[in-house]
DNA sequence: TATGAATGAGCGTTCATTCAT
DNA sequence: CATGAATGAACGCTCATTCAT
């Protein structure tokens, strides 16, 4: 659908820890926690964090139960390690890709295109960190969500480096903007997965691209805007 | 700080209620009902839904355990029935404020002030809605959120009216709009409230509007911004 | 289907008590106890005596909860007086009933003919005293079935006069033959309730009454036997 | 008292599967199994099916609450269970014990004996079986019971052999005669554990016996009876 | 490391009973 | 007598976590 056809952030980290020559595994057998967090994100996504059972996600994961205490501390730890790995490799994914856009306003629309393109690549871990995760009261209350401030910086960054660039208004608050923007993803994306999934996620985009950079005001007259222009 | 003095959303219909000498009692005490979903509204704002006892409830509310069960189904039914009596309220409230101001800037204006003074004004309850009732899987999953639509749908027809008024770009698409009107509000509040309401909310209502009216994108030279021009 | 179409034992005394002259309300409002027996008959027959909620034989009986703490003094008593009062009733309406026969043989026959009749005629009332009466725990431990004796006494009679009258064995021990008698109707009541009164009661009599006279044994040759001779 | 001195149904299974090698363990620990059912055997007749507490049964069987529940379904299950085992238990004791006497009427005797001296060997278990499987309403309603079934089938089996070999009167109908029998046993067993046992079962057993097989009914003149003959 | 049987704290909910009106 | 809202004790069951093997 999109040019942007590196939009799956995942698959990128994905790739590099078992193929390459870096191994950064902590526990000799790394694959069984991998495994385990997998089963997890399934069935928490299918399931919901409370109803999930330890001793189910065990099961998909082909391991015993207590075998999961060895990797993670408890079950909210299992929730936190999901968000925690994977928002590190959006993270690094996202920082990549954009890095070979060089104007703003590209960067700007690739990562909104990433962002939507992303999850819906992933529906199971969407459905993780945009539902689940927040039924954790360890994640919701005093924990310090250290990659997700990562995330919004990042967006932060963008629209810094445009208002450099003289591409965006000067006059906007940082700490505000990518707020507003993270908040709109985050509302699109969660929408989207509570009702089911019914349609293309990365189509919206380009619409919420246009509102951002344009705003919502009828420009003053004077002023031409491609689509309205006729 | 605003001028939007009926900012509190609640207390406006708090008001009539008692004001009336129609009592609509259901029950003989129906100020019972009121305490046990003020309790509810406190205690779960504390301690999150799951950390919650029903027990702690009834006590806060001066009422027996069992007594509960006569006014709500279950401790899932206590969330939900404060979502639909508050946003019910918030609808009606909100409603009735914005017909007071006839132009779409302006309504649009005191919608976003409103939304931001009325959770600051209820911060137990912004809690609430916010944050713990995402946590009730009945709330998350299969129920119907009709006020919350509601909510949306109305933001939508401020945003509806401003197009006709061509104070608003024709060209954006509604369902988008009001959800990312509605994102960015949810996210600013839930942030807000996470991080211990450490600021005043409603000082972001002004620039939050600014952003939506004007996008991020420094405008095209010739055209004229009151805030940018110096 | 029998000739003794005075087989229903309690209709019998339904009539008296309120048509008579002779009332014996301890209470004034007796018709109201009455409804609420009959209702407890109804609910308990259906739902079983600890599925059954007092609420629910309230509302049959067209009452307040409260009211039937006047009558009763709890659950376990209603349940309890439905065996008193059905059960003197059974015990005046089969004195009453056996005195026309005269004959030991007959009494027998007719005795065993009327308890089939009976049940079957209320299978209500059946259901209640075979099965829901043995789930009250007050019932089985430590209360003194009265009643229960007299009807055990009243058949001892029978079979005590039939040995008066030469026509039963002298060296039957009395206590064993009327548990003997009584064990067997009431199973075969109890297996009829539990399985959906698939089939009439009554039919069972004449058999049971010719088992019991003559027993399972072949009689020693030289005797004859209506049924078995040729 | 008697000379059945097999009489005790349960005992000689209970060594059977403890003599041979093959240990039949579905759990490491199956002992843990057999401790829960024998407390909920005397916790059951002790206090009554509803009146005791699954935490009871637990602490006797010196295990945790949830242990009972990863051999049980739940307090139900372990009812139905015990009635399922132990009836299991006599079946197969009652046939094997039954092979030993070819003669039907010498059958039948041992028969009646067994049954009266086995519960008399296990009162805790005859009140169980008695009295408070009866409280259970998945036993009473819709649970099929086999092994009662059998129970009956074998009764009887017996009684049809006795017609074989001409010892027993050729038109009793078997369907009504087994409820006949095990009818008179149930009632008899049932008024001995709820007055407390207050007498030596077994004495009844020879009584009995002679009352099925010679019935009520006075012999036609003509006709010895060792008991009645002076 | 890995297992999985055992643990036991924890809690929502019911419902017979009471009693102020 | 009648009501029915209110009570609150009581308990079966779950499941995350542990630990002996």
């Amino acid at each position: 659908m999109s040019t942007l056809n590196d939009g799956s952030f995942i698959s990128t980290v994905y790739i590099h820890p078992g193929g390459g020559a870096i191994a950064r595994n902590n526990h000799k057998n790394s694959d069984k926690r991998r495994r385990i967090l997998d089963a997890a994100v399934s069935v928490f996504a299918e399931k919901g964090f409370f109803q999930s059972k330890v001793s189910e996600i065990a099961r998909m994961a082909g391991v015993a139960d207590g075998t999961i205490y060895l990797y993670f501390k408890n079950k909210d730890d299992l929730l936190i390690s999901i968000f925690e790995e994977k928002m590190q490799e959006i993270n690094v994914t996202f920082r990549r890709a954009l890095e070979e856009e060089k104007d703003a306003r590209a960067r700007f629309r690739k990562l909104i295109h990433m962002h939507l393109a992303g999850f819906q690549a992933y529906p199971e871990l969407a459905a993780v960190l945009q539902v689940e995760l927040r039924q954790s009261s360890r994640f919701m209350r005093g924990y310090k969500k250290v990659e997700l401030k990562k995330y919004l910086d990042f967006i932060g960054e963008v629209i810094e480096q445009g208002q450099k660039e003289r591409a965006f208004r000067p006059d906007i608050p940082l700490g505000l903007a990518k707020r507003l923007v993270f908040g709109t993803l985050d509302e699109v994306v969660s929408t989207w997965v509570l009702a089911g999934r019914p349609y293309d996620l990365e189509t919206l985009a380009d619409p919420i691209v246009d509102l951002f950079l344009r705003g919502i005001q009828r420009e003053p007259s004077g002023t031409k805007t491609e689509t309205e222009r006729r």
